[in-house]
RNA sequence: CGAGGCGUAACUCAGUUUGGUAGAGUGCUUGGUUUGGGACCAAGAUGCCGCAGGUUCGAGUCCUGUCGCCUCGACCA
């Protein structure tokens, strides 16, 4: 295979240095700038974006399964966190707390959510009294706080901005049912907005959210061969029903406990997309989720006509609906060429003296940096066309990527000598659901569980770990 | 939070061993020539040497603490 071509020299290659390939990306590309508060960043307006457009397309996927906006307060008493035993456990070593209000000592301190379950629950136990209330379908898009020992931007900050879903239903069968219908939304937007294929499946007990009965995930495969959990969707029963009190008159006048879900995506994904699709020149984003779809780039834009020619062009792409941006700055074209290259803008259309003569521009995709020369009359296909071309482009990579780093082993052995032969990616290996095997295969390994797909294969009918009958598949991986 | 590495101009870094006037390249500003893959010439501006103490006549340099970034663990969306 021919090398690729290295474009930019600002930043570290991946292959030499993904950590810091990554971390060149998120400030050269403008994603990100760090503030005085460790793990607490400036999402800069161009990152920010990002987030905006996946919010939109996330946001009536919900809308259209009827699910409803709200917005809970950030401050939850230590009184109510304390409700639920597991999930106090599992998240009170990462909350920070508010103990003061101006001068006055709090009696009750308060807790900056981590996430909002309590809340909705304190909520829900007011307003929801009939079978007639029910189903509620909440959801909200903030930020929360967990107090995290080693942070990353976007991979894991502080602070981060979120959606969390929450909802109550009358039985376990329509919890379950929205439980896996979030984690279909999620896998089907991850695949088709952000052009990055997931694998959908659930995590072992070891591993579930606290609180929850049972805990589903999709997990993404980056460009290094480390696993990346890019949403969850978790089915609580009706435990945090019963630990606050939530209850209702069921049709034959029964007091009963509701069943709950929640479901949470956030602005990991951006780490996500650039860890998936990115290059040694850069970002490349989606064409769904991109800020600028197509960046018009006049060459010799002093001369007549060029600039005004590169204006038509955009607004012509404009009136076809898509996010254009029209570079007139003095740079060189060069260097307008490599910007947008770092930022990841998905087309490029190049426009000078040569090519209004002829009728023509140049339209390059992001991708592949493949060129094309477009007769002007068809600009608007030719672009639709393109940007299409890039997301099945990004998606059949990112697949490709997946595939040629996923092993199957039928022993410990077999895990260590492929990852140290071929290098990160997920092994698949069947277990036999005892925990002590899944912290050996980790200890042992380097590897953790990722999740049980749900597409089972069997490729073999022994635990890997001890060599008993083995029920599931899973998949294991190092994990962000 | 444990082990290791690094903090000097907007960026990348030299200078720290042996204490003595703050440096380079890139970028930025202005003018001109350029423009199809990070153009060229000229003139300019930019520093609490991460922060706080300490040692010293004198600290970017030595000592203590602290904050931040990177790597590897543990923990996690």
């Amino acid at each position: 295979m021919a090398k690729e071509k290295k474009l930019v020299t600002a930043i570290t290659s991946m292959n030499e240095d993904f950590a810091q390939w990554y971390t060149d990306i998120v400030k050269k590309a403008e994603l990100i700038e760090y503030t005085s508060v460790k793990g607490c960043m400036v999402i800069r307006p161009y990152a920010y974006a990002i987030w905006e457009n996946i919010q939109h397309i996330l946001d009536g996927m919900f809308k259209a399964t009827g699910h409803e906006n709200v917005c809970m307060p950030m401050f939850i008493p230590e009184s109510l966190l304390q409700k639920e035993k597991d999930h106090v456990e599992g998240f009170a070593p990462e909350v920070a707390w508010v103990t003061m209000g101006g001068n006055e000592k709090l009696e009750d301190r308060l807790c900056v959510r981590p996430t909002s379950e309590t809340l909705f629950c304190e909520h829900y136990a007011n307003i929801v009294h009939s079978y007639r209330d029910l189903p509620k379908l909440y959801n909200q898009w903030v930020s929360v706080v967990r107090w995290e020992k080693t942070t990353r931007p976007f991979l894991r900050s502080r602070e981060f901005l979120w959606q969390e879903g929450h909802t109550i239903h009358a039985t376990a069968q329509e919890a379950i049912e929205e439980t896996e219908r979030m984690l279909n939304i999620y896998a089907d937007f991850c695949e088709k907005a952000l052009a990055m294929p997931v694998i959908k499946g659930q995590k072992t007990e070891s591993d579930k959210f606290a609180g929850a009965v049972s805990t589903y995930a999709i997990e993404a495969l980056m460009h290094d061969g480390k696993a990346l959990q890019a949403g969850t969707s978790h089915y609580f029963g009706d435990g945090f029903a019963k630990a606050f009190g939530i209850e209702f008159t069921d049709k034959e006048n029964k007091r009963v406990n509701p069943h709950q879900t929640s479901w949470g995506v956030t602005t990991r994904l951006i780490g996500a997309v650039i860890m998936t699709h990115g290059d040694d020149s850069g970002l490349v984003l989606p064409p769904a989720v991109a800020p600028i779809q197509a960046v018009i780039i006049p060459v010799a834009q002093h001369k007549d006509g060029v600039l005004q020619k590169a204006a038509e062009l955009k607004e012509r792409l404009e009136k076809a609906g898509l996010r254009v941006k029209l570079d007139d700055s003095e740079n060189s074209p060069g260097w307008k060429f490599s910007e947008y290259e770092m930022k990841g803008v998905p087309v490029r259309v190049e426009i000078g003296p040569k090519d209004i003569e002829a009728g023509q521009c140049v339209v390059a995709t992001r991708h592949n940096g493949e060129k094309s020369i477009v007769p002007l009359d068809m600009l608007e296909e030719t672009v639709s066309a393109k940007l299409q071309e890039v997301h099945d482009g990004l998606y059949k990579k990112a697949l490709e990527n997946r595939e040629n780093r996923t092993y199957a082993c039928k022993t410990m052995d077999e895990i260590v000598s492929v990852l140290q032969e071929k290098g990160d990616g997920f092994v698949k290996a069947m277990w036999c659901g005892d925990e002590a095997c899944e912290d050996m295969v980790k200890e042992k390994t380097g590897v953790g569980s990722r999740c049980i797909p749900f597409e089972q294969e069997n490729i073999s009918d022994k635990c890997v770990c001890c060599g008993k009958p083995a029920k599931t598949m899973v998949y294991w991986g190092k994990a962000y």
